[in-house]
DNA sequence: GCATTATTGATACTCGGTATCATATGTGCT
DNA sequence: AGCACATATGATACCGAGTATCAATAATGC
């Protein structure tokens, strides 16, 4: 994956640098999401001298990408998820914060019925469900 | 509508202070989504002498009593709707920031769906719906 | 290998939001 | 109407996420 990642910044013309390499690399290791601060502490911890700019700055690149995405969880705060580079939506585990993707399962409808409703046209739409995943279900 | 919110407050059990029951008004004057900034700007203006962190309390327990909702803008930063305190989704106009309610409009089939297919148990969704409002379109 | 240009990390900054705390003000009681 | 007392207030300082700046560094094309 995170080949998958460097192969993206690659074909999207910029240098595949030491730190965004290594930084790859750190967000492979995670499971379901994180902060840039989770980030930065990972670096922090090997001493890999990566400076608080340039994680945002990966972060924004993937993003725009569509390798990573910017959610908002239920308490406010927002975390990054690392995702296929296709439109989909995304269940959070509230418990351990595990992520999955969900493809288009009917929202066409219901955004196609909101639209004849309101007489709005509908542009974007962001859909975010949080729960259980099953390990946190059975675990309980 | 500040009828509304004031009553909520009461209901609530706070007091019904003087910078609350401006602030409401200003809220109530207000057309489709602002920032806690805006509010201030207003209340600055007007020679309120309104604190900052006032408005921020207020928003919150608007936001505890469902009156207003936080939301989150497709480019990051976010604003608060006011709004009915049951169950609904929010359709943005990208155009002028006008905002309309949309109540459950097929939701559920597309939760259920998700759930069956990945396992979880799902508690919260959070959707939201970006476009064009009738006037903009017609505007335009 | 070298020149060029993108990228980096340090630092300072902005902005939304929160904590603190002495002062002011609603509210319930009489 | 007046009082006591808890709650709310505004000033200020603070926090954390993210951005701007800029001189120093490193990846790429030749």
């Amino acid at each position: 994956m995170a080949e998958e990642m460097l192969d993206a910044l690659d074909r999207a013309g910029v240098r595949l640098t030491g730190p965004r390499r290594k930084l790859a690399a750190l967000i492979e290791r995670r499971e379901g999401h994180f902060t840039a601060a989770d980030l930065l502490k990972d670096a922090g911890r090997r001493r890999m001298g990566i400076g608080r700019a340039t994680v945002f700055r990966l972060l924004e690149l993937l993003s725009e990408q569509g390798l990573v995405e910017r959610i908002d969880l239920p308490d406010g705060t927002h975390a990054y998820i690392p995702c296929e580079p296709t439109h989909h939506h995304h269940l959070v585990c509230l418990n351990c914060g595990a992520t999955t993707d969900v493809d288009d399962c009917g929202i066409a409808a219901v955004t196609r019925e909101a639209a004849r409703r309101t007489g709005f046209k509908i542009e974007q739409h962001r859909l975010e469900l949080f729960g259980r995943c099953p390990d946190c279900r059975s675990a309980n």
